[in-house]
DNA sequence: CAACGTAGAGAACGGGCGTTCTCCCCGTCA
DNA sequence: TGACGGGGAGAACGCCCGTTCTCTACGTTG
């Protein structure tokens, strides 16, 4: 294996991890899985993340933060306020489409790691929080009422619940029918 | 240990896998557990339940049951269709209030074991399956169109997971609200 | 009373996995 | 050239857990 600095170790563990965890879940996979998937050693990824768990948190940071550029890069292409909110579920809709696609990580993690993980709680909650706050802000921009956001939030997280069961884009289309009606 | 009958002992082993699986999370629980939690012996649990995998799908089988039989027992008590549907979310309101909610058990039961087990994801397919069909019998009743189905169920699962992670039952008034709207 | 079968308690087995340790290679610098 | 230090490969260590096995006690039946 050819010398790499920390910097593309990290974000190659990571690569892997995130391949590899949202895939088939954080606990069906060895920490020795990802080593052989990254190609980092066992002894580098103990220092850059010196526990199982801590490699999990920085996967769903780094998810998170991927995961709400693209979401608000898309938006923002659209001018109306109105079309923006109805954006989102557009995006949802392209998201659930994707191959790879099994449901939303955090809801995932939350699930299988909830329970035991504080750290992974708290890293959930503040996603959905984040997320919530920017559909706010979307609600806000088009002078919506703010009583909006939270119906458009649980539309957004039923669809993202419900495509990763039933493995279908379908409830995409769905929410963004509901939430036509919403903003009236 | 007092002798015990088959029935007694399958009643007994599910009660204390649901708690424990439910409360925990099913990995987070070994056989052992479930055994002294019990007191059924693990030879007995094997000759009942030939593998864990068994004993989660029957604990969701049985839970499944008996949640949408109180639901729809709560959901009974109302006579005008309309107010029927909204008192789904009426209860889902008094679920998420009770002391140890911990979410969905069958979303959370997925996001452990969906990309692993195909018995259990199965089984949460069709839960949710099972769920979807009766808010549309809901919705028929009511002389509404179909097309409302969809959106009253991604505004309950959106309730659920979400009132799972932040442990508030904020969501389902949220989403009752929502609702009303829906149907006009 | 004696033989038998069933069931419970808990040890044992096998495998997996998070984490650490050992050993060796190789690039660096005096 | 020779000592050194960081890094990789992978073995090793502990622990956990699903599953099976052994041993013992006891109730039943002839």
């Amino acid at each position: 294996m050819v010398a790499m600095d920390g910097a593309t170790a990290r974000e190659q563990a990571l690569d892997a991890a995130e391949m590899l965890f949202y895939g088939r879940g954080v606990q069906s996979v060895g920490m020795d899985e990802v080593r052989a998937a990254s190609g980092v050693s066992l002894k580098r990824l103990y220092q850059l993340f010196p526990a199982k768990e801590l490699l999990v948190d920085a996967y769903l940071e780094r998810r998170d933060l991927r995961w709400r550029g693209r979401l608000a890069e898309f938006v923002a292409r659209r001018e109306e306020p109105r079309e923006r909110i109805l954006a989102v579920f557009d995006w949802l809709a392209q998201w659930f489409a994707e191959p790879d696609f099994r449901g939303c990580a955090w809801v995932n993690a939350y699930g299988e790691l909830g329970a035991t993980s504080e750290r992974v709680a708290e890293r959930v909650r503040a996603h959905k929080r984040a997320f919530r706050e920017y559909l706010g802000a979307l609600v806000a921009d088009a002078g919506l009422p703010g009583a909006l956001t939270g119906p458009l939030f649980l539309l957004a997280e039923g669809a993202m619940v419900t495509a990763g069961i039933d493995g279908a884009a379908a409830p995409a289309a769905e929410a963004r029918e509901a939430a036509r009606l919403l903003l009236g």
